[in-house]
RNA sequence: GCCAACGUAGCUCAGUGGUAGAGCAGCAGUUUCGUAAACUGCAGGUCGUGGGUUCGAUCCCCACCGUUGGCUCCA
């Protein structure tokens, strides 16, 4: 401690952001957001006498408040809400917190029927405090949490308004939420405000768009065109898994786009998930798109009698599968109404799932590493309230799950009632440039339809019994993937997934032929190279690659003709000087077998 | 679906109650250049769609379509 904390202040120094622990930073700033947030309510309450508290928690990078009132804020009502937080904030008030009985609660909200529900939702055994600031000017029912004063958020900025459902669910009225974000210092906000515009410089849709690999159009909404060199990212990917598959024993099969909906009644989807579903009339008969392939590699599987001995059985498809989304859900590449998951399904039997969820998982870690997801979450979601099957398949189920990702070591958490209805799941999520989360990965077991579709296998004991049903995608919907995969690289694709690996930049116009021997040379090779001969400098083709994420460029001029080279330069803006067309090939080439990042 | 914002040239955007502009891209010509944008000229738009108000609408109003940010990280 420095030395002048030998005199003792009437009041304990604040420590200094720096010299906390990081979870005492978390704590801070946990704190700091929800105090901004009652500073917030405390300006928005100013302005709009009517309006009705409900909610204002901290979360990542900020905070929000959701009110109840008469109209949505405006742009302009949040710089006069922001003015007025400001003023309180330079008032410097303390944040007082003072415990109070149930009743007296209940008086102090009684206008508020949202205040009241949190009230009731508060446990017997548990306090009820109000928080106040501003000399008591603003007082709120609020579980604490907070800095001392009100001069401590000194840098804060609110940055959007938005409807938000009370407590989450449609039924419930629509509240305002406003967004805001703050910070122990000017400084820090100043970078978060700039990482989050360079996020948005990464964001899948504009780097598709400038790369050239896909569009939407209003003619499909939510379904994207893959342009030429999109559909050699889509199809190269596809043919990544396919080499997985080979190696861990997967067998690829094709079924059919469209089903009499026969299929959706056995499997329950049509009870269940037809709100999601493109429907269709074919010969006064009702038919339906698919929205998953497990009922068709079902009826595959039931389409044989099977040995024990034969099990487990690897179905993988590609299909093309649409599901309606809400039109305020569809978003880029990320969330799309037609799609192709790596999918696949897996009959075993009950003693087989910890061996196949484990050769699963070995596999989905391969790729990603492959990808370079070094931060990818596991979650594991154990049984609901409301489901099928025994208690003992759960058990069983639950635990071999549990065992395969302890064993593994590495780190995961556990959702409690989170499962599916049909069985206990395993979920990897992978963060978007913005750090919203998107579920790539899953492995979910099925005790539901095999019964609906009553598959059976012949046991040891020439006894039918039930297989488990398992399914797992890897990457995912290949769209969404492509779309994580885009912002999470930058748009800087690996070279084995390039569209166009390198692009030869002439100097002169003299140099054309030269470089479209070059080309000619590296294409009989098996790499994918293009020739910018425009009358153009060479500065706006070198730029031209740049913006394309190209991840070579070569440069060839008088010099390079000579020695029968090109002037090699990376995408990172590293020049190698030149090197022979031959060596330039040969480390392209061992690139792409590597799969190097 | 719900709340809000937005929709003008291929892209990024400006603009006004009197039928529209810029930069980049495109095309033509000039330039032939050493590691992220050469110069000149030309061409390019039923201002998302459909109604309404108005002498007149890209602009104001309504509806629809689409896009974007949100819609439990709970007092």
């Amino acid at each position: 401690m420095a030395a002048s904390d030998q005199q003792v202040p009437t009041k304990p120094k604040r420590k200094r952001f720096r010299d906390l622990s990081p979870e005492q930073q978390a704590e801070y700033r946990d704190n700091l957001r929800h105090s901004a947030a009652h500073v917030l309510a405390e300006a928005v309450l100013k302005l709009f006498p009517e309006a009705k508290l409900t909610i204002g928690p901290p979360i990542r990078d900020g905070f929000y408040y959701d009110f109840d009132v008469e109209r949505p804020f405006t742009p302009d009502d949040l710089s006069a809400i922001e003015k007025e937080m400001q003023a309180s904030i330079r008032a410097n008030t303390a944040f007082v917190e003072r415990e109070v009985s149930r009743d007296e609660a209940r008086e102090l909200v009684a206008d508020n029927r949202y205040k009241q529900e949190l009230i009731d939702g508060i446990p017997e055994d548990e306090k009820v405090t109000f928080t106040s600031h501003s000399n008591g000017a603003f007082d709120d029912l609020c579980r604490g949490g907070h800095v001392d004063t009100t001069g401590q958020i000194s840098a804060f900025k609110l940055l959007s308004t938005a409807g938000a459902y009370w407590r989450g669910t449609e039924a419930n009225p629509m509240l305002q939420r406003i967004y805001g974000t703050a910070w122990e210092s000017r400084d820090k906000m100043r970078v978060y405000l700039k990482q989050r515009e360079q996020a948005q410089q990464r964001d899948h849709r504009r780097l598709g768009a400038q790369m050239g690999l896909f569009f939407f159009d209003q003619l499909a909404p939510a379904n994207p065109f893959f342009r030429p060199k999109g559909a050699f990212v889509y199809n190269t990917l596809v043919d990544y898994v396919r080499g997985l598959y080979q190696r861990y024993g997967y067998d690829e099969v094709i079924t059919p786009q469209m089903f009499n909906t026969d299929l959706f009644k056995t499997s329950g989807h049509y009870d269940n998930y037809i709100e999601n579903m493109y429907m269709l009339e074919i010969d006064e008969q009702e038919y339906g798109m698919k929205p998953m392939n497990c009922p068709s590699h079902a009826v595959m599987y039931s389409k044989s009698l099977h040995s024990y001995r034969e099990l487990p059985i690897r179905y993988a498809d590609f299909g093309r599968l649409h599901r309606y989304e809400l039109s305020g859900v569809t978003a880029g590449l990320t969330r799309v109404r037609s799609f192709v998951q790596d999918d696949a399904h897996i009959f075993c039997r009950e003693d087989q799932i910890a061996d196949e969820v484990n050769g699963f998982i070995d596999m989905l870690n391969e790729s990603y590493e492959v990808f370079g997801f070094d931060s990818t979450r596991f979650v594991l979601s154990l049984r609901p309230d409301k489901r099928v099957g025994s208690d003992e398949l759960w058990d069983g189920a639950e635990s071999a799950l549990e065992a395969v990702l302890q064993e593994r070591g590495g780190e995961f958490e556990t959702a409690e009632g989170e499962g599916a209805f049909y069985g206990p799941k395993i979920d990897m999520f992978v963060p978007d440039a913005l750090g919203r989360e998107w579920q790539l990965g899953t492995v979910q077991i099925d005790f539901n339809q095999p019964e609906r579709f009553d598959l059976t296998y012949v046991n040891a004991e020439s006894d039918r019994e039930r297989p488990v049903m398992i399914h797992r995608a890897m990457l995912g919907s290949l769209e969404r993937f492509i779309g994580v995969l885009i912002e999470h690289l930058g748009g800087n694709l690996p070279l084995w997934l390039s569209p166009t690996q390198a692009m030869l930049v002439p100097i002169a116009d003299r140099h054309n032929d030269y470089a479209y021997a070059v080309a000619s040379k590296m294409r009989n090779a098996g790499l994918r190279v293009e020739v910018n001969d425009a009358s153009e400098r060479m500065n706006a083709k070198i730029r031209d690659a740049q913006l394309q994420k190209i991840n070579y460029m070569l440069v060839v001029g008088d010099r390079e003709i000579e020695d029968d080279a090109a002037a090699l330069r990376t995408r990172t803006g590293e020049n190698l000087g030149a090197i022979k067309v031959e060596e330039i090939i040969a480390k392209l080439t061992e690139e792409v077998k590597n799969l190097t990042l």
